[in-house]
RNA sequence: GGGCCUCUAGCUCAAUUGGCAGAGCAGCGGGCUUUUAACCCGUUGGUUCAGGGUUCGAGUCCCUGGGGGCCCA
């Protein structure tokens, strides 16, 4: 029957293919009416006593997990997305017409059952089919049923076995969702406006990062994926959308390793008329309402330790992070930076001033100790190309990051518009390009005549999306919040 | 980019000093009216990542390449 296929045939399918090209004959569904999920019954159900027979119809569907088969019984475990029920078969009630055709339904098979609620003699919550349908075949053989699919690429290449054996894998992926769902929530309580702003630009802005080319034919132009969000947003600042934000795709042409993937999610908001400090409140208000939204609570366990999530957080100018951590004062008046930042272990560049020596000291020695939430400050103007200076000192901006776990989770100033100076910074950063820093940022010049026309004081936030999934829900791997992550072309 | 580890049946894993490539699950056949990874009996299934080398003999040792993981930069 299999022979007339095009495709070899693997002997594990050939069974299942014969009766699957038995039920196309026959028409398979192209619906199910369902009535209740797997976890609604358990929820409705909840300490019926064993070996009771209720007189109420449900009806189920879902992927058949596991079969356990009898002379005359036959019990399913079947997983919706709610999680399982069992589905529990008499020959005898079913007759023996239905009951063959349940003996040939196979693990991994998508099915349909209706029937009335009842306990087993050990209490096990199930559904009693008067009837069972299959919805669709599946050809091929599950993961193994206890261990699952374990290998690493496997689970990200074939996310669809992932979700189906693992259930941890399903629950960060549902709560991601809402993770995004109430950031988003979050934002439009809050009275500002999503906007979505190109991904296919003539020039990749807002960041210091290298961008994915690509190219338009009919236009017959470059083009570049975008690495940020943020000049965008504030052209809709300037053009008056006073409290703005997206959650959108980022794509870097970076390394992949446990915290980047080339393409990830990034919100950035701009509220006019707020500064810096305004957005550390912000900032504390809706992680901690993500939080206890998504999980319950902002008391979290991150890799074995415990982290709370609770505001206010520990605010520290990065500098003094920086003088603790190696242990005496460090300014950008040093006449020794450069001596001190190769102790510790960088390498500095010719081309890097104090602001950039800092900086990149900070990076190496100040980020790991930074473990419950804190609000690091004031970081130099020359690794600050886009935020407002400090009115004290102007070396430094009125900029924060914020940490947690050693990791950053946000990224916020109040906004340069000063158009005069955003111009230098620009050139700054042409300089430095020039000079072979790939990653600078390039200049902008319709984004300065936006702010030639004028911008009002406004704060913007960016907030690593996939890297706050991963704190709530303790990954250690970005790839294990991402769907369908990066990965080498197979072959 | 560097170091270490790893790749064996659809899945999860074994294979002693270099000596016939195995198990459990899945699959197939059979039994069983209350199972929970059901169980019991029987049974099919391999380009051991690829290529080369050493050897009477290579999953195992060596070389080259590839995929993946972890750590470092």
């Amino acid at each position: 029957m299999t022979d007339d296929l095009e495709f070899p045939v693997d002997p594990l399918m050939a069974g299942r293919l014969e009766q699957y090209q038995e039920l196309l004959a026959e028409g398979l569904p192209t619906r199910y009416e369902r009535t209740h999920m797997a976890a609604d019954i358990h929820a409705a159900y909840a300490g019926l006593e064993p070996g009771t027979v209720t007189d109420e119809e449900v009806s189920v569907a879902g992927r058949v997990m596991l079969r356990r088969s009898f002379g005359k019984l036959l019990f399913f475990t079947v997983q919706d997305m709610s999680g399982t029920i069992q589905l529990f078969v008499d020959k005898g009630l079913i007759g023996e017409d239905a009951f063959r055709r349940a003996e040939m339904i196979d693990l991994g098979d998508w099915v349909g059952a209706r029937g009335v609620v009842m306990t087993t003699k050990k209490g096990e919550l199930s559904v009693r089919p008067g009837e069972i349908t299959i919805l669709q075949k599946s050809l091929r053989p599950l993961p193994d049923k206890w261990h699952g699919l374990t290998d690493v690429e496997a689970r990200s290449r074939r996310r669809y076995l992932d979700l189906i054996a693992n259930p941890e894998s399903r629950w960060v992926a549902l709560t991601r969702a809402k993770i995004v769902s109430e950031l988003r929530r979050q934002f439009e309580a809050r009275g500002y406006v999503e906007v979505e702003t190109p991904v296919l630009l003539s020039q990749a802005t807002g960041a210091n990062a290298r961008p994915f080319r690509t190219h338009h034919n009919a236009l017959d132009q470059d083009m570049y994926l975008r690495i940020a969000t943020e000049l965008y947003l504030k052209r809709l600042i300037v053009g008056g959308i006073e409290k703005v934000f997206e959650i959108g795709r980022i794509f870097r042409n970076e390394g992949i390793d446990a915290t980047h993937n080339p393409e990830f999610t990034m919100l950035e908001s701009y509220e006019a008329f707020a500064d810096y400090e305004d957005i550390m409140r912000l900032v504390e208000e809706v992680i901690s309402a993500v939080a206890e939204e998504t999980l319950g609570t902002t008391k979290i366990t991150y890799q074995g330790r415990t982290i709370d999530l609770t505001p206010p957080y520990r605010r520290v100018r990065l500098l003094d992070v920086v003088s603790e951590a190696v242990g005496e004062e460090v300014t950008l008046d040093r006449p020794d930076l450069r001596q001190l930042v190769t102790r510790f272990g960088v390498e500095p560049q010719d081309d890097w001033g104090p602001g950039k020596l800092v900086f990149e000291l900070f990076e190496e020695v100040g980020e790991e100790r930074l473990w419950e939430p804190t609000f690091v400050t004031h970081y130099p103007t020359e690794v600050s190309p886009l935020a407002a200076r400090n009115r004290e000192d102007p070396r430094l901006t009125d900029r924060f990051e914020l940490y947690i776990a050693g990791s950053e989770y946000a990224n916020a100033f109040t906004e340069l518009n000063d158009p005069i100076d955003q111009r230098r910074r620009f050139e700054a950063q042409a300089a430095a390009r020039a000079a072979g820093d790939e990653e600078a940022h390039p200049i902008d010049e319709d984004f300065i005549m936006a702010l030639e026309y004028g911008m009002p004081p406004t704060g913007g936030l960016g907030i690593g999306v996939d890297r706050l999934v991963m704190l709530l829900t303790d990954r250690s791997h970005i790839r294990e919040v991402i769907l369908f992550p990066t990965l080498r072309a197979e072959n």
